[in-house]
DNA sequence: GCTTGACGTTGACGCAGCGGCAAGTTCTAC
DNA sequence: GTAGAACTTGCCGCTGCGTCAACGTCAAGC
């Protein structure tokens, strides 16, 4: 009636070393142990087991599963709280990978204008007079030839960043998400962090300059072209609103 | 020019011991160190860095990224690579979910019949006679006790994972996926593994007896209402061939 | 010149779930 | 009796940092 753990292992499609591992973690101890040292199973402890490999195939961590054996919480509620994590990973995943296709094509785009165009939809350097008035002429400047000074790789990396970020903000303002919530604050890092790359401009103890984050939030919401990329006013809105929240929360 | 390692961290978003963690790694070396040991960062770092940060939000990991960042990998190449990775997990995602739905409806389901509705489509004790014939009578009857000393908890289990089971393999017909491939296998190790939890099932060197898959799977075959179950006769087949190619490898 | 507090350094553990290896013991078959 | 298979404990490795711990440095105020 006993098994070896090899027996067991085979039988039960895992490994000696999976077999060890739970008991060591006390998730299934061996039903009896020889005086030589070696583990024997017995069918209850198999029959656990197969609850065990079960339950991980469905994606559970050790800990989840020694609850629910031990019956400290009920099956279905574990359960249906790890679908909720399932779908929450499902979700991210769906963002990552709608992210690297934009890239991919954007990459594959031919090389396309210069300077003029680094900001592509959100090209503030159409507001030279505007940036020129408010946060002084070598800000403008320096953005300018640190444009100029990359390679023709780097900008085309650049622009795929800048349309992935697009893309994103896009999906996020026809998703009706909260702007101040975790993803439209996500969305807004990735925007202060994506601008963070061009020296030159505005900054305060060392990070972008809250006010210029939130000027640019304005400058989307007062010209069209912005909007238009989102969905008319209300999406150039939104991002206005998660850039205003970020910067009050973390610059 | 250069900036301490906390305004980088603020600048890009991340944190100093991110920092560290790359020049550690020798991504992103600082690109000056102080007579005092401090680590200062130029421009030209921080560009890096942004896109070292860029390529980690996309998913990329660090050894990728550095091939990347080195030129020594084409970056579409590197990311089109990345893209099958992350929709190869995708996919697995999407089968736990599933899998996990169709577990907690089941366990929700009330209770149901008793042991003769212990393998539900696969319900091979309505082979009682064959099986008493080719394997010994003994063995059916530990089947059956082993099923009756159930709690009701744990046949609830059981039921939803053969009928988990049982819906992958429909899945996996439908989507017409080799029997002796990947998934395929995987799928029939799941079964074997499913089967190996009753106890008094014929067996060899401590798995299932391989003749007795091999049986097992034109059973499905010969009978209508297994192969009802996952599209018709081509169904059973299905998961025969799948049964048999592994009983091959395996047992 | 001294204290204080912010910021910097290196070093090391922790995490999730085992895989894999090493060194030593025991069982099994010939 | 001996080879070889199976078993044991113990420990490093992986991924990408988070998080102390213990200890130097620097700028500002008294």
């Amino acid at each position: 009636m006993d098994h070896s753990i090899q027996d067991v292992a085979r039988l039960a499609g895992t490994t000696s070393r999976t077999l060890r591992h739970y008991g060591a973690e006390g998730l299934l101890p061996p039903s009896r142990i020889g005086t030589n040292g070696y583990r024997y199973y017995d069918d209850r402890a198999l029959v656990r087991l197969q609850r065990i490999l079960l339950l991980r195939d469905l994606g559970l961590g050790l800990p989840a599963i020694r609850l629910v054996l031990d019956r400290e919480v009920d099956e279905t509620a574990a359960l249906r709280e790890h679908l909720g994590w399932l779908e929450q990973e499902q979700q991210r995943l769906d963002r990552q990978i709608r992210s690297v296709q934009t890239t991919i094509t954007t990459l594959e785009g031919e090389d396309q204008l210069m300077a003029d165009q680094m900001f592509d939809g959100f090209d503030h350097t159409q507001y030279k007079e505007e940036v020129v008035e408010r946060w002084g002429a070598d800000a403008y400047r320096n953005s300018d030839e640190w444009w100029r000074s990359m390679t023709t790789a780097q900008r085309k990396e650049w622009r795929a960043a800048t349309r992935a970020l697009q893309a994103d903000w896009a999906d996020a303002v026809t998703r009706r998400v909260d702007p101040a919530g975790a993803e439209g604050q996500q969305l807004a890092r990735r925007h202060v962090r994506w601008l963070g790359a061009v020296p030159g401009l505005p900054r305060e103890n060392g990070h972008l300059a809250a006010d210029y984050v939130r000027g640019l939030g304005e400058m989307y919401v007062a010209d069209d072209r912005f909007g238009a990329d989102y969905g008319g006013p209300a999406g150039a809105a939104f991002v206005r609103d998660a850039l205003a929240h970020y910067a009050d929360e973390h610059l």
